[in-house]
DNA sequence: TGCTGGTGCTTGCAATTGCAAACTCGGCGG
DNA sequence: CCGCCGAGTTTGCAATTGCAAGCACCAGCA
């Protein structure tokens, strides 16, 4: 997913969004209801606000429109800009390679650190060199990381 | 966008994976809908492939099921899946509350569970109950997604 | 036995989605 | 003037979505 090209009108203006970016590719709606392969009606509609298209329409739309599916999830509100600080969360969740179990270890490591980071950053001045020996690692279910660093 | 890393079960199968995550979950249909705030007839034509539920009901669901909308979504077809091993460093890289200290941590463990997991999946017996692990999936990649601990 | 509570499924319905046919408007050429 | 074309919009309709009421089944208990 990427918006880092997009400083968006808020979400909930979709159409106004469609409109938009059909008008920077100088297509009529008709061509862009054909390229995307949607009534040109429907589409009309859609810009105007007074339908809702589903996230199929909109992937079509946005294949039309030659730019990705996301963008419109997002301007739809189907998804989320992502957030850097949520990035860690919601990547370790959706990672299917791990087990439940390291999933939830990982994140309750990543938030004491964050906890612990926002401690620190109440006492103490933004650090330049942190980089290594500030740290003790907090315990996890005797899960202990430096046994796995090794 | 990347695909080939994922052997999920065939998108299309939403219904089945929703089951299986609920099952793992060891909740009941009516309790997932009510978490869900979907009705509990609907949720079942969902899981039974009856009913092709919109985004923001796959929202709903998985907010229910404590995973990641953007599983359901892939699950769903509407968006591709993304390369978990390169979400969750790229997140933890990019995540400027950490320190770099905690970040690496935070990569240690995580390559060791991805370095465990490849190993289990090739020498493994079947789970005991205690993990949600993956399924023993020849794959090594093929990861069955498992229900989120809560 | 009957009752209760929990499980998942069936059914009918209102609202919504996406379409096709038709419409309106403006510009252009004969 | 007319007709044609392309633009966008209106309208009615079929199909789909999501729900509420109800159904069927099962296990446990007095």
């Amino acid at each position: 997913m990427q918006t880092g090209d997009m400083e968006l009108p808020k979400v909930g203006s979709l159409g106004e969004y469609i409109r938009q970016q059909r008008q920077q590719a100088k297509i009529s709606l008709r061509q862009l209801a054909a390229q995307a392969g949607v009534s040109n009606p429907y589409l009309s509609q859609v810009e105007r606000g007074l339908r809702k298209p589903s996230a199929e329409i909109l992937n079509q739309i946005a294949k039309g429109l030659h730019i990705s599916a996301q963008a419109l999830y997002v301007q739809a509100g189907l998804i989320e800009d992502r957030e850097p600080d949520s990035d860690v969360l919601a990547a370790i969740r959706a990672d299917v390679t791990l087990t439940g179990r390291q999933r939830q270890v990982l994140i309750d490591i990543y938030e004491s650190f964050r906890k612990e980071n926002r401690a620190d950053d109440s006492a103490r001045p933004p650090q330049s060199a942190e980089t290594f020996g500030d740290d003790p690692v907090p315990s996890r279910n005797g899960v202990t990381p430096e046994t796995k660093e090794g």
